[in-house]
DNA sequence: ATGTCTTTCTTCGGCCTAAGGAGAAACTCC
DNA sequence: GGAGTTTCTCCTTAGGCCGAAGAAAGACAT
């Protein structure tokens, strides 16, 4: 019970970097005035809250500030990617101190890749930048993650990890707890906390890159579906009659807007004698393709454009079926800009007769390269901010946690079915 | 705090309608046996549990077997379709005693629906089979019900009932509450408490009448999206290049799937000169094509394998973006069956090389024709459950109320955030 | 038959913690 | 300078959960 209140006390402070009062908390929270203080006193003792100058009176006692301290600890968020490891040292505020980012192939190596790993982690502990103790290792995996093995990558899309339990080695390297989720579900925290969902209770986040997949956050919280594995925005049909897809079918949305297929559709409108600037570039990338379409080139603004009017029906089944109040486009193809975006909304438009669809707002995140690695950090703050004992230490060396927040707590109270 | 552990514990002896010991609760609730005792003599003082006989020991003393009392209170839950309303008289269990259906176009006519419903609440009230005080009536409407203004039909659909609070009317007529929601949502939660969806916190379900919607239970609730509009599933697009849609798109699942689309395929067929037993029918109905079907028609065969594999895609779509555990099928169409099923599971296995599909579990319906109303009905069990003072009688007039259920509770704890 | 053990349920005392009121602190406005 | 406000703290009260002890009721072994 008192936990639980303490948490929403941290939580209302964490979303109010600019400072709250105690009587905020009391009035945001519903809890009495006497209560708060004594969590207040509690937090501020555990040096989660300080408390600074006193705000201006409106007329009565002036309110003592109290802030979140995000210096209190440091948190490192690390995005395995299939051929790069991004790793950023972020505050509590989820604000990135350091970051660092080493191309690297993993799907053959896994003691390399823990070696990598581990000796990123040394380099960013030892940073002045980390501030007072590691709160913890957040993860982001470039495959489903299993609610029932989190600790496992997908064998059959790694077939060379299918015995390595990765976060428990990490853990036992590094002594703190690590958490894992999949890389969309991170886009989708790390927007959350520090991009364009804050405040959002329900959005989805699509991550357009090699691959493409969403997560999707409802009611503040990830939602993984039965399995775990919601979210594989990837492989709905956009066109039956389609590029083949590697899942065997036609006309995914992957197939036709994840990097290799732009770059495929490219070449072969090059190879068809299309003229293009493209045409000059050896090893071809989509980071190619998006330079030339903001230089102008019309093969590539064609690419985008198309790329656009896709993920369009992509997000028109989604907005359909899920109503979010927002969607969140991320990844390497987002970096087209209004180039993207443009199309989409066009696409969206034509369907804008109906439902959900016309109150759409799609968005491009802001977060940059980094961004799923910011969301693998925050993994470890919103762990944090929900269950607070994380901040008190080490309890007990609890096995790497992943997905599902307990629903259920003890001790004066049963948490809500 | 107390009042909620008396809502889990209440909440787990309904979802043992064979009876539960207190030992029982309490290992379950993860409360303590003195803590669970008390509560449930407040429950039986309350008359909401029963204490039965004595269960055979097994191996001390024997346990006292107490029951959900499911006759405290009925409930009664309207289905008011376009053009019929039903009513269904159901006691705490979601058990329906007695049934009512009429034809009645709706649209056009709200103060000669608000009568006609005013007259089957009577009729409902009078039935020796509704025992004890009526726990609220439950109401299930054709459109979506919007979270902003849950007690008024879309002025678009239908522009006649733009000005008409209905629920708040009924609950003037009736003297209890009343609660709103869209007839898919209730197709839903029907399922939830009766039907194939108990002790499943993640699924979807699909109506497929004249239009085609779904509603969603993620972690068991029901989930609404941002705008209260989520499962729109009938206007994702399953071919683009298909029929046109009164959305103005092309290829919507409604306008593949729905009863209209159907019954138009139907006739186009038997005009283009196809020899089928439809082309005596009079005044074609889904109905008859499904009965055609089940007895071998060929064309209304085909017409049904069709919208199951159109079923198939739009389902395929739903695996991916949401992972739910299971679909369960409802509405007109469903009565098909297997003819039904067959080729969507088919049209599943083609997707199945990716991702949750693969995990696929997809079932009928079997609560029958009064199905949405049972969910009307049950939206007010769902919500005497989850508060409990709805049972303990009507401290206010409180305004009707749809969608969500508060989210932060105070007095001993504040929700979960 | 009788005693022991097990399981279930109740009673009682203790403790945690939230609420509420009184009061102190610190400022504004008249 | 006084009245009024707003913020924060201290103290008392009370709700309600827990644990321990005990009572109830049967199984089982001797």
């Amino acid at each position: 019970m008192r936990s639980h209140n303490a948490s929403v006390i941290a939580n209302l402070a964490f979303g109010r970097p600019a400072g709250v009062s105690r009587s905020d908390l009391a009035r945001e929270s519903g809890l009495s005035a006497s209560t708060v203080s004594a969590i207040v006193a509690d937090l501020m003792g555990a040096e989660l809250l300080t408390s600074s100058h006193l705000a201006r009176s409106s007329g009565g006692r002036p309110p003592i500030v109290l802030r979140f301290n995000t210096k209190r600890n440091h948190i490192i968020g690390i995005e395995l990617g299939v051929s790069h490891v991004s790793v950023v040292l972020s505050d509590l505020a989820g604000e990135v101190v350091w970051r660092n980012r080493v191309e690297w192939y993993m799907p053959e190596d896994p003691p390399g890749t823990l070696r990598l790993i581990g000796a990123l982690v040394d380099e960013a502990r030892a940073r002045p930048e980390a501030t007072g103790e590691l709160l913890g290792l957040g993860l982001a995996v470039p495959c489903p993650v299993d609610a029932l093995t989190p600790d496992r990558l997908s064998p059959r899309l790694f077939p060379a990890w299918s015995e390595v339990r990765l976060a428990a080695q990490l853990h036992h390297r590094v002594g703190v707890r690590v958490f894992v989720d999949n890389d969309a579900n991170c886009g989708a925290i790390a927007e959350f906390y520090v991009g364009a969902g804050v405040d959002i209770p329900d959005f989805t986040f699509i991550k357009v890159a090699t691959g493409v997949g969403a997560g999707h956050m409802v009611q503040s919280h990830v939602y993984r579906g039965f399995s775990g594995i919601a979210g594989e925005i990837g492989h709905t049909t956009v066109d039956p009659k389609g590029r083949p897809c590697r899942c065997g079918l036609r006309g995914c949305l992957e197939a036709e807007i994840g990097s290799g297929a732009i770059v495929e559709k490219a070449l072969e409108a090059i190879a068809a004698g299309r003229e293009s600037a493209l045409a000059e570039v050896a090893g071809l990338t989509l980071a190619d393709i998006v330079a030339a379409a903001e230089r102008g080139d019309a093969l590539a603004l064609e690419l985008i454009h198309d790329a656009g009017a896709h993920l369009g029906v992509g997000v028109a089944n989604l907005l359909n079926l899920m109503n979010p109040a927002r969607v969140i486009i991320g990844g390497r193809l987002a970096e087209a800009g209004d180039l993207l975006l443009e199309p989409l909304r066009e696409s969206l438009r034509a369907r804008a007769l109906w439902t959900s669809v016309e109150r759409a707002d799609v968005v491009i995140s802001s977060l940059g390269e980094e961004q799923i690695a910011i969301g693998a950090a925050a993994l470890v703050l919103r762990a944090a901010l929900a269950d607070l004992s994380l901040f008190w230490g080490s309890e007990a060396a609890v096995p790497p946690v992943s997905a599902p927040v307990a629903r259920l707590w003890r001790n004066g109270g049963v948490g809500h079915p």
